[in-house]
RNA sequence: GCUAAUGUGGCUCAGAGGUAGAGCAGCUCACUCGUAAUGAGCAGGCCGUGGGUUCGAUUCCCACCAUUAGCUCCA
């Protein structure tokens, strides 16, 4: 047979050989370093036979697919320690993550002393270089040999596996678990680990199982690479929102008020401000017009629209169904209250489309467990909006909203940073929709073809859609890596039928609206909190605050200091007096804490009526200047600067 | 909702079953000062809240509230 190689050399055996064997042919220090073969461009574990003409390349850690098996076969070398240390615990699942892997245990919780204990008996394991074995069973023995050890999760695992299944197993040493790998070939080629932390997890992700306990680990190659992984996540907590936020006094939490009921402060309100006025000036360019509408309302409306039945609990219900006559909910969305301004009047086919914006205040009674920060919160404010259009304007409306979406994206400078993600249904569970399979998947390959069209990359997502259709939500990472959703443009077809909404066309028929729920940029809360990770407290000079601070060097200069920043004031710059004493040095230090540009007043030249001018000193520019010399375009110019220089770069 | 950790002056944190500590910030006085901390003094705390154990609890126990990490959830 013959074996083509990465390299594209061909080498020609004859009998079946392992990749293993076949990467020790090529150079035993790659068969040593090895952790992964490609075979035909598949995946697949080093001991697997080649056994006729194939494309095969060795991959090592240095490959991230080789990494993902190195980390694997690490959860292995976690769980035998485990074992060791812990016979009690039952064995779960342990599979590689995007950073490292993890492993779930039934076990009493473990304390950080236990996963020091832990990582102590792995090097103990690793430099004993064993082995890393794998051998098949069939269904039958493969039960009774987890039974015999009590491991029912391996158990209840194997019998969800088809039944002539033979069940594959890795065992290094002692250590026998259920696996179908790939691994390494000795856990030898574990090199730099760390245990990071330790939580509950429920088994198979369900909240109804037990709850099991989840090890968190990672690993790299090298350990210069594990140390800088793990200064990487140390460093992440000072671009963290919940706690610069906190640190440039944008937002706080007080816990008479509650959970997720943050309290904006007047620098992230000022952000929020700048933000709305924006949206809502470029949605009145854009054709839309404003609605006012009530933050509750009778438990009769989210009747109608299903609220009731399906969402109560995720209500602020006023009153007592049981007793009151009357029962009031706080409102979660806006789609009805908007509904019913359309159905205020009649509408002419001439007059769609209609386009509603509110800047709209929801709330939303999440579990206690779920909120954080800024981005999880139980009241926040979207733009939101909906669209009443024919069924003939609906594709051209739905590339506006995405235009405008995309817009706002650019503005706020974090257009590389989103994904799109077409959220569709779940044909598993037509249940759970409203609409035949056939008109979701029209819609579906409708938005598929809007998106084509406009050149916007994006992945698709079955069970995300909501239940009246299918939408494109844009999605953001924080810096954790974790995904929120950032704007939503959602397809609706069948709430005007629920509404009885409807248009006269050219013909003098009723005919159904097709609507467009969507947002500009989504919520305020949440977009904060991106853009204070995204630059990390150092906003665009547009959005931010404060856009520069007075420093007067000692306290003679400050009655200067407040002309300085009344001149500035009076040109529209953003600008505050830092009036502590004589303090300078703090002073500084203090402004480069909260990410501002300042400005040194440093003492009079002369004092004419009516006009102040002073010599100082501005951040990041060079020499001394009149005051006179600031401009709104010269300080602009210059923070910008100072921000293009201190960004750190974005990945 | 679940599993844990945490909660001490404005901030960062120490502490211990027996009258509450430090640094920074604040205030006062002195210094009148030139780009990352001038000196001295003063004031500031229901040790998250409520119960319990104890002669005595901020410390030990229980419940609740909040914050954080992870799980689940996010119509």
């Amino acid at each position: 047979m013959k074996i083509t190689l990465a390299d594209g050399n061909i080498r020609e055996y004859g009998e079946a050989k392992s990749a293993y064997d076949i990467a020790a042919d090529i150079d035993p220090a790659l068969a040593r370093s090895a952790a992964l073969a490609l075979i035909d461009g598949e995946e697949r574990d080093l001991r697997t036979m080649v056994e006729a003409d194939a494309r095969v390349e060795i991959l090592t850690a240095e490959d991230a697919r080789g990494l993902a098996a190195m980390r694997h076969s690490a959860s292995h070398v976690l769980a035998q320690a485990v074992q060791e240390l812990f016979p009690e615990a039952k064995l779960a699942i342990g599979p590689s993550i995007e950073n490292g892997f993890y492993y779930d245990f039934e076990h009493r919780p473990f304390s950080r002393e236990d996963l020091d204990a832990l990582e102590a008996r792995m090097k103990k394991i690793i430099k004993k270089g064993e082995r890393i074995e794998r051998f098949f069973l069939p269904r039958e023995e493969a039960i009774e040999f987890f039974a015999q050890r009590q491991q029912p999760y391996k158990v209840e695992l194997i019998r969800d596996l088809p039944l002539d299944a033979q069940i594959s197993f890795y065992r290094q040493g002692d250590f026998v678990d259920l696996c179908a790998g790939p691994h390494l070939m000795n856990t030898k080629g574990i090199k730099a680990f760390k245990l990071i932390s330790s939580s509950g997890a429920y088994w198979r992700g369900k909240s109804e199982n037990a709850m099991l306990q989840r090890i968190y680990g990672t690993a790299f190659l090298e350990k210069e690479e594990l140390d800088a992984y793990l200064a990487h996540l140390e460093s992440i907590k000072t671009r963290d929102h919940n706690r610069l936020g906190r640190e440039l006094e944008l937002f706080t939490t007080v816990d008479v008020i509650g959970q997720g009921l943050p309290l904006i402060m007047p620098k992230g309100a000022k952000i929020i401000q700048t933000m709305q006025r924006w949206i809502e000036d470029e949605e009145e360019r854009r054709g839309y017009v404003r609605t006012r509408t009530p933050f509750m309302a009778k438990s009769d409306l989210y009747k109608i629209s299903g609220h009731w039945d399906h969402y109560r609990e995720g209500m602020f219900v006023l009153g007592d169904p049981e007793k009151d006559r009357e029962v009031f909910a706080l409102r979660p969305m806006t789609c009805p209250f908007q509904y019913y301004i359309y159905k205020a009047s009649q509408k002419s086919y001439r007059d769609l489309p209609i386009r509603y914006g509110e800047t709209s205040t929801l709330f939303r009674n999440e579990d206690s467990g779920e909120m954080h920060g800024l981005t999880r919160v139980r009241q926040f404010t979207i733009s939101e909006g909906h669209l009443v259009v024919r069924p003939d304007q609906m594709v051209e409306e739905f590339k506006g909203c995405l235009a405008l979406a995309k817009y706002c994206l650019q503005t706020l400078g974090v257009e590389e940073d989103v994904r799109y993600r077409l959220s569709k249904w779940d044909p598993a569970h037509p249940e759970k929709y409203v609409g035949s399979a056939q008109v979701w998947e029209e819609t579906q390959e409708h938005i598929r073809r809007i998106l084509q069209d406009l050149d916007i990359d994006f992945f698709e997502e079955e069970a995300d859609a909501a239940f009246y259709g299918p939408k494109v939500d844009i999605q953001a990472r924080n810096v954790y890596g974790k995904e929120d959703t950032m704007i939503t443009i959602q397809w609706d077809g069948v709430l005007a039928e629920q509404y009885d909404m409807y248009y006269i066309d050219h013909n003098g028929e009723k005919v159904r609206p097709y609507i467009i729920h969507r947002t500009a940029m989504g919520c305020y809360e949440r977009t904060l909190a991106w853009l204070i990770e995204k630059y990390e407290g150092k906003f665009p000079t547009w959005l931010a605050p404060e856009q520069v601070r007075v420093l007067p060097i000692s306290e003679k200069f400050l009655d200067y200091g407040h002309k300085v920043c009344a001149y500035l004031q009076e040109r529209g710059i953003l600008a505050t007096v830092d009036g502590r004493s004589e303090k300078i040095g703090f002073k500084i230090r203090e402004a480069r804490k909260q990410k501002l540009p300042y400005m040194l007043v440093v003492g009079q030249k002369e004092e004419e009526e009516g006009q102040v001018s002073v010599r100082s000193r501005f951040l990041g520019d060079e020499g001394m200047r009149p005051l006179e010399d600031f401009t709104r375009e010269i300080l602009l110019e210059i923070a910008e600067k100072r921000i293009r220089q201190e960004a750190p770069a974005q990945d």
